[in-house]
DNA sequence: TCCTTGACTCAGA
DNA sequence: CTCTGAGCCAAGG
């Protein structure tokens, strides 16, 4: 892969992809969980990019394609992210009617519905970085 | 080129 | 539990 900031956004964006694409019906992950299953950009600092990572999925969530199961994406603290255009209700009507349970918070229980993948699953795309 | 925002998180108060 | 501010990078005006 090249090393231009293009390059290197783009790897990181199909990788996200691929991890959403995978989470089940009726499981969640947050921006933060996907993250951290990505190994850091070569000539970047491991440091630095889990301070961004979470963000940088959060870019990448919104430019994503089609076939991705975007509502399946939450935030740390099991809430749906407000974004503009797509309200929040939309994202939480999708999940609820894939059996996702909210309190009366609008929280997810996490502890019910996080989704981690195995790591074969991660392995099998090189997908190694599981630390952290 | 400078400045502002942003589908995030975590530590503090 | 809720609210702020900081940290860090990229994209758009």
């Amino acid at each position: 892969m090249d090393q231009t900031s293009t390059g290197r956004r783009q790897a990181f964006d199909t990788q996200v992809y691929e991890i959403v694409r995978a989470i089940p019906t009726g499981m969640v992950m947050s921006y933060g969980m996907i993250g951290a299953l990505i190994p850091p950009p070569l000539g970047m600092d491991g440091g630095a990019f889990e301070k961004v990572r979470a963000r940088w999925v959060g870019y990448a969530m919104s430019g994503c394609p089609d076939d991705v199961p975007w509502h399946r994406v939450v935030n740390s603290t099991g809430r749906v992210s407000a974004r503009p255009g797509y309200g929040g209700m939309k994202q939480r009507a999708l999940l609820e009617q894939e059996g996702v349970q909210f309190d009366e918070r609008g929280r997810i229980r996490l502890e019910d519905h996080r989704w981690i993948p195995s790591a074969a699953w991660l392995a099998r795309r090189g997908l190694l970085d599981a630390q952290s």
